[in-house]
DNA sequence: AAGTGGTCTAGACCACCGA
DNA sequence: CGGTGGTCTAGACCACTTA
């Protein structure tokens, strides 16, 4: 098979690695390499395209981009995907970004404790009953002054103790807290958003009604191989606040 | 300088195209090459590191996936920034998931007509007071039944008109009728979402009462150059929905 | 016209994996 | 051990931008 009957016209203007990647798109899409075998090994695609090994690693590296082909030394190519998913992706600079909120705030310290899980922390902690954590209270408020926007609670690992004295200071941000006195790099973080009837307790703080309309966000940090190192609970009541999130089409 | 001096023994572990990536990015963060500025050509810092080209270009690769870098043919590489960001994603495989709602869903189609926006409308819609939309009124059931999951009311632009007839099928998703009929590829969707006191109309449909705490979602579907396509409307009552995110550190 | 990055070749050695 | 992908070199021609 030469170049000629892969490639139609030697003119073509898109640069081989490209026509490469297309014919192979092409062949795994129609399964001529199913997903979860092997792709041919790279000199025999070599020889196949009449390609230098550089222009062919160009044209797999394109498609392990794609999520399509994994590489993996002393094994081979694998197949992984017969065609590449649309994805819409958002993405933050910070995990500060996820309060969304346009004005700056600053935090209030109003106390902390030790406690240990109940049934109704058990579910919301995702933890055993039992389990020790330190309460962090708090609530933020914007810059410009006025009612606060949220409560939150925040609950760290007993290994965390001393953050609670950091807090103190307005300007900071749980997670960059919690990825010092943890020692752990938070990896992902998970955001839950509700609607609740705001309770008494965080009422009281933000100055609102009980029962009336709030954001109840959970928000989960987690390290490496998913160990959970925070929770926040949050509360925010109607009209305060505002959670925007921006997909966009990947590729 | 030769290899030595810049890069210690010789008989380091790691690759020579990360030790070299490991330079450029230290001295970038340093301000040896300030953001805006050219790096050395590609055959200076060959020559400088003593590597090949190939060898070269996969370390400057390496810095323009992380957005230190951008190359641009017959002009240079450019310094776009000093330090990697950290940076947190999230992706969705189609904007369906946006629902993030453990159970299948039906779509009950209560109604359409035309509106011209008013000045709710414009703040809502993001659109002019005047400005001819077509509004559709649906609601989300579970699969195995019970009560509504949401209220959704969808305005989407006149060139949309049959998306109703369409609508009928119960098992249809908003994002796939307004690019199949409005004839473009939704490339961004924004969500907002807020608390709110259920509206009486919301109410009624969901049978919880007026002014009980819920869930106000408005998603913005947009197009290229930022047209937008559509908008929906979504009232979620307290404890039938919750919407979930993932964020995790890329890299 | 000169210089940039983009593509491509031919060949080499290495690290890793599985039989 | 043989075969895989990972890294690396030396050299070449091309497309693009700027002057």
């Amino acid at each position: 098979m030469n170049s000629s009957t892969e490639f139609g016209l030697l003119r073509d203007r898109a640069p081989r690695y490209l026509q490469v990647a297309d014919i192979l798109i092409r062949e795994i899409s129609e399964g001529q390499f199913p997903v979860g075998t092997l792709l041919p090994p790279e000199p025999q695609l070599c020889q196949r395209f009449a390609v230098s090994r550089h222009t062919l690693r160009e044209a797999v590296r394109l498609l392990c981009e794609q999520g399509l082909l994994s590489r993996q030394q002393g094994v081979g190519t694998h197949v992984l995907a017969n065609r590449a998913e649309t994805r819409y992706v958002a993405s933050l600079s910070s995990l500060r970004d996820l309060m969304a909120y346009t004005q700056q705030t600053t935090l209030k310290f109003l106390g902390s404790r030790w406690v240990n899980a109940d049934e109704s922390l058990e579910r919301l902690l995702r933890c055993d009953v039992g389990e020790p954590w330190l309460e962090l209270n708090t609530c933020r408020f914007p810059v410009a002054g006025g009612q606060p926007i949220v409560h939150m609670r925040i609950f760290v690992r007993p290994q965390c103790d001393g953050i609670q004295h950091a807090l103190e200071d307005g300007d900071a941000w749980i997670y960059g807290l919690v990825e010092k006195f943890g020692g752990e790099r938070i990896l992902e973080a998970e955001q839950v958003v509700g609607a609740i009837g705001v309770p008494a307790e965080s009422a009281k703080i933000l100055g609102v009604e009980e029962g009336s309309p709030g954001l109840f966000v959970r928000r989960y940090y987690l390290a490496k191989a998913g160990r959970l190192l925070a929770v926040s609970l949050n509360v925010y009541p109607v009209d305060r606040f505002e959670f925007s999130t921006n997909w966009r089409l990947e590729g």
